[in-house]
RNA sequence: GCUGGUGUGGCGGAAUCGGCAGACGCACAGGACUUAAAAUCCUGCGAGGUAACACUCGUACCAGUUCAAGUCUGGUCACCAGCACCA
């Protein structure tokens, strides 16, 4: 039999025998839910980049089934989401259609690679049985307030509609490049912001990659600070956040945003009430990409005779409006240090505005000096009252209870992320089950009635007025309203991409169930996951979202955990040969079914792991399989020297333990590089030994399973070894045998290394210096001088220092 | 600019607590087997230096700590990622 034989026959025996599937609900802690992103199921199926973490995973999850876990590794597919509309559109079908043949081809790639998936939760958002689900949480959501329909200024992608901040990169629209600009509409919402802190604060508990962890605390960027408020001369008051309270009294203007309502109400007494209007209409226009990319030219205009009073010292300062200011961030206004804020030293250089500095420590007459500079270098205040002369530190506090006596000021905690707005004008995704009612306002679908079925419709392009498709279709949108029974109209936005996939991974623990999302029964046997394996594109804002989806889950004790993943890891990529992103333009794309048709999907696996460091990006190379399955190979001819033999061999002990304890720690680190290596040498010290029994033969193959899982149950069935290898147990080494009975030792006289010598492992430190200092080379060069020190490093070196 | 990460041969990359830098693999070179090729096996392979040793240099750069630094400390540079007029 050929390899490519091989592998069907035992990718069909461990379907057949349902090898894999583990139940809803397990007794005991050694569980272990292993999870890879699902993928969007494109019609280009399986790339390079997904064989990476699939067969690197897969092998993880392998080994800790030899290791007596229960291990749960579902696999499924997120069909939702503009890409499948997308090419739905081009391609002139139905996205049901598109999706359904392209999960096929996906399931069957997956089973190719050698997989060792649980089927029988494979689960697809968009199928009725799962959105139904998805509908009923946002359900929950909106019975605990924590969904609305708000009018909102909203980023509007010409083809893609409305988009959440999240989605828009650089002023252009993630998906499609288009520019996008801004819109006011009413939109349903996810008050995402009110679990900011603790999304930000319960980070520590995970063991998320670093850089995971920052992008996160990036995004939800969350800053400690005042409030404080400010009365206008002539009446009237307004308030600003700071983060910087120690610099209050270095106010000299302040700044609002162009369309804050306070200017309104100012209307009667702005003296320059045209030239204000003109900038507003102005900024109006500009998209919030237009205004951050006009931050060179700090731009603004004076409120003519209005004067904002400082409460700490009654002092008057101007007020200006600014593009600078975003509304939607902390109040939408700001008090003005230009001493020790770049961008408001830049505004008062442009219109002439006094600076007074008020932490000393820096000449601020050239740029300002700000608090990445002076926090945490016992810097002190001036010009300050009765604060002059405090440590910024200890202002900072006193300033803050200050202004909280008085009655002015509050403490207060302010989030970058805003609230996820959970609308979208298009066709292809979960119906939002509301319905909207004139005598009841909004009611939820009753959950007898979900799942809100998407309707099959001919045309599902976006309309031209940016309203859903679903508008367009009189028989869906009227109904009759739930609670009075009068006629009402069905809400026509669509979820957003991201909401199946926020809670797939609970939906795993209890796929078939019809009576609710899951048991939490079955939840607590599982989460949270122990790995959690995906794309570095996922780091932010599906991270996010799935665990503000759990937290609220968590909080109304439908889900057992309120952080959902304990460990969260990422893959490099996997680069064309010529080191650059695989393309179709660039044409240094590899197809990895077309690699298992001329190696073998054990080389492909084993060529993932071994390519070098899982974290970091690799390129591709064809040298790199065939030096995989020249490896296997040699794995397959050991069966030629075998000789019999229960217990390891006195010569391949010692590399055996190594073996084990190697490969075992490697794969728990996600050191698969390190691992293959390991079992490498294993192999070039039985190759040097030149035989070995069966006992070792069975330990080689057992560590090598998980990476070649189809050659190492074939050898095993050759050899009629039992029980099957994937009955058997993980093999497990002695710490106690790891040592040989002598060790090199590198002699260094001054630190120069003179000579290498085997000493037994049983030598005390005295005998070893005595070996040492009696060899040849050393009693000779040690001749005529006086031995200062002798440094003796346990089975490594001894160093001999010498006058 | 802020935050996090990375920097080691021709290449992918190894190196526990600071302890022989370059494991393992690729590529390359030489040899064995073969009529020949493929496959396989053996040997060599950081740079300079030597007939061969010896010796010298070498983990982005500059300092420091130490008997000993790829590893620790301070500073500089480059690249990657996230955030960015966020008050």
């Amino acid at each position: 039999m050929n390899s490519k034989e091989i592998e069907k026959k035992w990718q069909d025996i461990w379907e057949k025998e349902k090898r894999f599937e583990v139940p809803n609900h397990v007794e005991g802690k050694k569980n272990a839910y292993i999870l890879i992103e699902f993928p969007y199921p494109s019609g280009r199926g399986l790339h390079m980049g997904h064989c990476r973490s699939y067969t690197a995973i897969d092998a993880y999850a392998r080994k800790k089934r030899l290791e007596g876990y229960n291990v749960m590794f579902p696999f499924g597919t997120d069909a939702y989401g503009l890409e499948a509309e997308r090419t739905a559109i081009r391609e002139h079908k139905r996205p049901q259609e598109i999706v359904e043949r392209n999960i096929k081809t996906f399931q069957s790639q997956v089973r190719a690679i050698g997989m060792s998936i649980d089927w029988s939760r494979t689960i697809n958002t968009c199928d009725p049985e799962y959105y139904k689900w998805t509908q009923w949480q946002f359900i929950q959501f909106y019975k605990h307030g924590l969904a609305e329909k708000r009018e909102m200024t909203v980023n509007y992608c010409p083809n893609c509609g409305v988009l959440a901040n999240e989605e828009v990169e650089d002023g252009k629209c993630c998906q499609c490049h288009t520019e996008t600009t801004q819109k006011s509409k009413a939109q349903w919402v996810l008050k995402m912001t009110e679990y900011g802190e603790r999304l930000a604060d319960d980070l520590k508990d995970t063991d998320f990659m670093e850089h995971i962890k920052t992008s996160q605390i990036n995004w939800i960027g969350k800053s400690e600070g005042v409030e404080v408020d400010f009365d206008i001369v002539g009446g009237g008051k307004f308030s600003i956040f700071t983060t910087c309270i120690e610099t209050i009294y270095g106010i000299t203007f302040m700044v609002v945003a162009p369309e804050s309502k306070l200017v309104d109400e100012l209307k009667d007494r702005i003296g320059n009430w045209s030239e204000v209007e003109a900038y507003r209409k102005a900024t109006a226009k500009k998209s919030e990409f237009d205004r951050s990319e006009m931050n060179k030219d700090k731009s603004g205009v004076k409120l003519e005779g209005i004067y904002a009073i400082n409460p700490v010292n009654g002092k008057k300062v101007p007020v200006y409006i600014g593009d600078f200011v975003i509304a939607s961030y902390g109040t939408g206004a700001v008090m003005a240090v230009p001493t020790h804020d770049q961008r408001d030293f830049e505004f008062a250089d442009k219109y002439g505005i006094e600076k007074i500095q008020v932490i000393s420590g820096a000449d601020v007459s050239k740029q300002a000096f700000e608090k990445y500079d002076y926090l945490g270098k016992n810097c002190t205040l001036m010009n300050s009252e009765e604060f002059t002369g405090q440590i910024v530190e200890e202002a900072k506090k006193n300033i803050t209870e200050k202004l909280v006596k008085m009655g002015v000021g509050r403490k207060k905690l302010n989030f970058k992320m805003r609230d996820w707005i959970f609308s979208r004008q298009r066709y292809w995704g979960e119906p939002i089950p509301m319905i909207h009612c004139e005598h009841c306002g909004w009611v939820p679908v009753p959950d007898s009635e979900l799942p809100v079925a998407l309707p099959d419709v001919e045309s599902y392009e976006p309309t031209k007025d940016g309203e859903s498709p679903l508008s367009q279709i009189p028989d869906w949108v009227n109904t009759t309203c739930p609670v009075c029974h009068a006629p009402a109209k069905r809400e026509t936005d669509t979820m957003p991409g991201w909401a199946g996939s926020s809670w797939y991974f609970m939906r795993y623990c209890d796929a078939r169930n019809d009576k609710e999302f899951a048991s939490l029964d079955a939840l607590k046997s599982w989460l949270p996951i122990d790995l959690y394996n995906g794309g570095n594109e996922h780091t932010t804002r599906h991270l996010l979202y799935a665990r503000f989806w759990n937290k609220f889950l968590y909080d109304i004790d439908l889900s057992p955990v309120s952080e959902p993943f304990k460990r969260r890891i990422s893959q490099g990529l996997i680069l064309g040969s010529d080191g650059k992103k695989m393309s179709k333009s660039s044409g240094n794309g590899v197809d990895p079914l077309q690699v298992i048709d001329e190696y073998s999907a054990d080389a492909l696996r084993l060529w993932m792991s071994f390519i070098g460091d899982y974290f970091e990006s690799a390129s591709w190379s064809d040298d790199g399989v065939k030096s995989c399955q020249k490896f296997l190979s040699r794995v397959e001819r050991l069966q030629d020297i075998l000789v019999d033999g229960d217990t390891y061999s006195k010569e391949l002990s010692v590399a055996i333990h190594t073996a084990i304890k190697k490969v075992s720690q490697d794969i728990d680190n996600i050191k698969f590089n390190t691992a293959i290596s390991a079992l490498m040498i294993l192999v070039n010290e039985i190759t040097k030994v030149g035989k070995l029994n069966h006992a070792e033969y069975r330990t080689l193959l057992t560590l090598l399973n998980p990476f070649a899982p189809h050659m190492t149950e074939e050898i095993w069935e050759t050899q009629k070894y039992s029980p099957r290898i994937c009955d058997v147990k993980w093999p497990e080494w002695d710490e106690g045998k790891l040592v040989k009975d002598e060790i090199e030792y590198a002699i260094q006289i001054n630190n120069k290394i003179i000579t290498r010598l085997n000493i037994p492992t049983t030598a005390s430190d005295s005998e070893i210096e005595n070996i040492a200092k009696n060899e040849e080379k050393i009693a000779s060069a040690l001749n005529g001088k006086v031995v200062v020190k002798v440094i003796i490093i346990k089975n490594r070196l001894v160093n001999i220092i010498a006058k």
